[in-house]
DNA sequence: ATCGTGTTCAACCCCTGGGTTGAATGAGGG
DNA sequence: CCCTCATTCAACCCAGGGGTTGAACACGAT
């Protein structure tokens, strides 16, 4: 787990971790005003928002005694890229396939215009 | 792990398996091919494939003695959807700050409209 | 200085995840 | 029928994740 793409979506793996980002949308909140909901120690939740704000997904600001959670929500573009960028590659493949097949109708060999990689 | 929300998040956590699926938005391939440029074993690979079917990632068919594999995108919209719907949310939110911040500039008390909440 | 509240650190437990190797199974091809 | 290739099953190892409890730390209030 060293990468961002790899951290965030790791993080957001966990129901209640996204179930913290989902409540955090509506409004910062405190560890504990966090943690009431669960039925989990509040040492857990604690742990649940170092891995969100390892990955990117929330900061936290000072204020008293209190260290509000804040939800940063230009991460979640870093996972959409991704996501985007190889549904639309698929997606082109089916055309591509649907084109074949349409060929197929009146040609023959069809050789394998095998197309280009992409690492993540 | 139980919900497929979790399962593809969880499964895309790995840069193994966003790896192949990358690869998977080219062409179907086996086992042996998605093998060949990692340096772990074919059985491990198709563990990490295991995972990514469980997660409906992707399917099998079967084709002489090879299994090929092939992508399912539509399980992309699944996070889409959830990502888009609370980015949403947090972008509305921010709208929403920006106006009581313009507010706080002629009036005072301004309370705190507290906003609904969702879970996943 | 002291207390109380909110948060984090540390040590521990247990279970899952990703990796290994070795053997079993499936499905042509000789 | 037997061999070979592709894939999976089984047993195991080790590191890391999520949970716990108990102590420490950081502030504000008294």
């Amino acid at each position: 787990m060293d990468d961002q793409l790899s951290r965030v979506f790791s993080a957001l793996a966990d129901p209640t971790r996204r179930d913290m980002v989902a409540r955090l949308t509506a409004a910062d909140a405190t560890v504990n005003e966090l943690a009431e909901p669960y039925d989990v120690s509040v040492q857990a939740v604690s742990k649940h928002l170092k891995v969100l704000e390892e990955a990117g997904l929330v900061s936290r600001s000072r204020e008293a005694q209190r260290r509000p959670v804040h939800l940063e929500a230009e991460v979640f573009d870093l996972m959409t890229k991704w996501i985007e960028r190889y549904r639309r590659r698929a997606e082109e493949r089916y055309r591509r396939l649907d084109d074949v097949l349409a060929e197929m109708d009146t040609e023959q060999p069809t050789p394998r215009p095998d197309s280009e990689r992409g690492a993540s």
